[in-house]
DNA sequence: TGTACATCAGTGAACGCGCGTTCACTGATGTAC
DNA sequence: TGTACATCAGTGAACGCGCGTTCACTGATGTAC
């Protein structure tokens, strides 16, 4: 009893959904006291999560050392979660969404890609191992789910779009063409052929800078990270077809 | 006793250096049986290692485990090593002598940039848990020895030299001129400006698609990463300037 | 507004597990004469 | 070739630790009449 009552309140909990069950994520206004408290325990655990994963990593994310933080007993956190593997993939998801998020809310106001590239650039600084734990190292046997795929297609929309208002006519590759028969991670997203292969570079190539700079691998060489970030983007901003 | 003498045997055993106590890396000959044994054993560990991390990642890498594999009891391996982190660290090791022996090999017989890529990517789809170790998410409060710096820069010197050969004046850029400043990492290789930038570039464009790619990051995308690999060596190796 | 009941948050004890590491010891292997 | 000694590999017990997770329970909060 006190067992499956925990699973299903760690279930309900993910988003606050109110008493209409509504999974559209509006606000019904109708969210009791408790719910407001269930989803700021969430939260202040999420918080807790990521103080730790900046200190040891996200192998060494545990649910009791997060309790032993908030002054509360170890078990007390199974109200809040199924387990381990529910906070991780919950910290995964909601990496994805401040991303795409952030980039979303760049493009409405007309951003160009570079815009977007900086974007990207001080999102990924502000919290480096937000970064890394959706673009480094694969956690041994941990599997995204569908939704976090479907965020990630977001944010590849939005590069799409951004590219396509700034170079509608980006010069057909072989590789563009190889592109537009494999397309399905652009959704249906009309960016012609040239415009797939610009985007997809686009983020190849920034996070070949990003994740070497975060990573700490430029540290030793003296230089400035941020300048050979301009030049990247300068040269895939820079027209040549 | 018995600690400073496991100590002592860890440390010594880390080449086989022999009697001699030369630090050439020469094999004197006059090895004895125990040293063979001893770097035997070592080596074995590492196999252990090496799988351990394929299956769980580098975070849970463990000498208990790894003994019980063995079929030994925990505590022996502590005459092999002195504990995880030197481990680690020599797997580390390990993977940075293994890559740039590779590239150094290739560079030996003549190959051009284009070569030297093929040479990386293959490396790193042969063990893409190996590329993680080096080139990943940092493992926490680890930080790599000088000597890991060096073979760093020797992997560099093969790519400069490369690029050299290939592309000799390459056209000066604002971020080479910024590189031609800060040059401490490429050591006293005598590469023009231009050059400096075309090798650094080509290094973070390689990584940006190798790493993405051996992350899963295009599983769900259907094109084929090898043509993308091939479309932004295709783009580096095209003279523009 | 007040009472009776249901729901839920959090506790503390417990389970079994594996970790890194130290230590005193046994038995085998190599070395010196 | 044989004996005496030193070196070394590996054992098993032990230390203290933290982990994820289950369970029966207490006390507080909310709900219905």
């Amino acid at each position: 009893m006190a067992e499956t009552g925990a699973k299903a309140g760690a279930e309900a909990g993910a988003e606050g959904s109110a008493k209409t069950g509504a999974k559209t994520g509006v606000k019904t206004g109708a969210v009791t006291p408790r719910e407001r408290y269930r989803a700021q325990v969430r939260t202040e655990v999420k918080e807790y999560a990521w103080k730790q994963i900046a200190e040891a990593g996200a192998s060494a994310l545990s649910l009791n050392a997060i309790a032993k933080q908030m002054g509360v007993s170890g078990p007390a956190l199974y109200r809040y979660f199924a387990g381990r593997d529910e906070l991780i993939t919950e910290l995964i998801r909601d990496a994805y969404r401040s991303l795409a998020d952030a980039v979303h809310a760049a493009a409405g106001t007309g951003a160009d890609p570079a815009g977007l590239a900086h974007v990207l650039r001080d999102w990924a600084l502000a919290d480096p191992h937000r970064y890394f734990l959706i673009y480094g190292t694969p956690v041994p046997g941990y599997h995204a789910p569908e939704e976090i795929t479907g965020i990630s297609q977001e944010i590849m929309a939005d590069l799409l779009t951004a590219w396509t208002a700034l170079e509608p006519d980006a010069p057909a590759t072989p590789f563009g063409a190889h592109l537009a028969d494999h397309r399905d991670w652009a959704g249906d997203h009309p960016a012609p052929p040239g415009v797939l292969h610009r985007a997809l570079t686009f983020w190849t190539r920034l996070h070949g800078v990003l994740s070497l700079e975060l990573a700490g691998h430029f540290t030793g060489m003296a230089f400035d990270p941020a300048q050979l970030f301009e030049a990247e983007l300068a040269d895939l901003t820079a027209r040549r077809g």
